[in-house]
DNA sequence: ATTACTCCATACGCTAGCGTATGGCAACCG
DNA sequence: CGGTTGCCATACGCTAGCGTATGGAGTAAT
């Protein structure tokens, strides 16, 4: 059986809250409508948290952990930067949740609280990125600016997954269009990843 | 001297709510807070809207004929499909506020009212982008996907320009990035467009 | 069995924002 | 000059959500 629990815990707290962010954004996260969704009343939050803000900080501390250790775990799989960067690409299509989450954190431009967290991932994965063209021997600015670009390529798809997810090919096409993505972003990549 | 005008319009009602938009999104677009905005009280809103969903619909109205426009207004410019795509991309660089408030508009998930509006304009802007590339010999397929392409790097941009502007080149440097951009994304761009 | 501690319910006050009702003032109109 | 109309202020009720205060049921310890 799974986990049934009588009694709540900060963390479920926290998970409800990620979930809601996924869901509806940030003004979701709010401590009635979770306590409602969580089948108590906010007797409940109360006790857990001193305040709603408290709630978002624990919320955001789990989220930045998790996407922090994921870059770090893919960034170990894989020691070929060109696949590195392929295999960073096919996965932004992985986790819907994920995406979902990314944009309603990076969207909420007010909050200081989350905009701190969220410059924080971005800057690593930014870091990261720029690792991996370094690695393929590109000097820093050259490395710099293709990160830009492959970030920004990584936020675009996720925003239009969103918004437009008819735009992006479906299934048998969407393995050709990461090739295209791949050719337009990964110097030498023709060569180095497809087998012939 | 500028049009100062004693009485208040629906269209300048409008246009503050726009400018409330880009600055702090859509939860700034409120009766009483753009009323103390404009030095009147909600007495007045309420004399030329219904409520506050006819203002997002007159904002709204207002933005998409604009943003309308302004596509049309690129493409009668320039006639060459790889020009036209340089071109783009370097105005993507340029209205901070167009930019924001694209991002305010497509993050309010939430309002059918505003996220039928943004589909309209998305559509809108993607068959522009696939007018190019099928311009230049694409097949549909091709072009189709060039296009989400084209546009995801679009949307990425504004993001990474309004979260880490510090990520994308200043000055000097943003021409090479943009051509690094056209590089990518443009087939045939430096056979092209560099003079040499 | 009494005590203490954990977790939650209930009830309350407070704020911001929506929408309504009504009054007022100035300009224009007859 | 009196009336009408356009534009706005003021005052009110209503809702959702935050935070607090307090009570209460269950459990564990002594």
């Amino acid at each position: 059986m799974s986990t049934i629990r009588q009694t709540l815990t900060a963390d479920d707290w926290a998970e409800a809250a990620l979930d809601a962010l996924a869901e509806d954004g940030v003004r979701a996260v709010a401590v009635e409508p979770l306590a409602r969704r969580l089948g108590v009343t906010k007797g409940s939050f109360y006790w857990h948290f001193a305040s709603r803000r408290m709630l978002l900080q624990a919320a955001l501390a789990l989220w930045e952990r998790r996407e922090t250790d994921e870059v770090l775990a893919r960034a170990a799989e894989e020691t070929d930067p060109r696949k590195r960067l392929a295999r960073l690409f096919r996965e932004a299509d992985g986790s819907r949740r994920a995406g979902r989450l990314y944009l309603a954190l990076a969207n909420a431009t007010d909050s200081p609280l989350i905009t701190e967290v969220v410059r924080r991932v971005m800057a690593h994965r930014l870091a990261f990125l720029r690792e991996c063209y370094a690695a393929m021997g590109a000097d820093a600015e050259t490395a710099a600016a293709r990160a830009a670009m492959a970030y920004s390529m990584f936020l675009g798809m996720l925003q239009l997954r969103r918004d437009a997810p008819e735009a992006i090919p479906e299934g048998e096409r969407f393995h050709e269009y990461m090739h295209l993505v791949g050719e337009a972003l990964i110097p030498g990549y023709e060569r180095a990843l497809v087998r012939r």
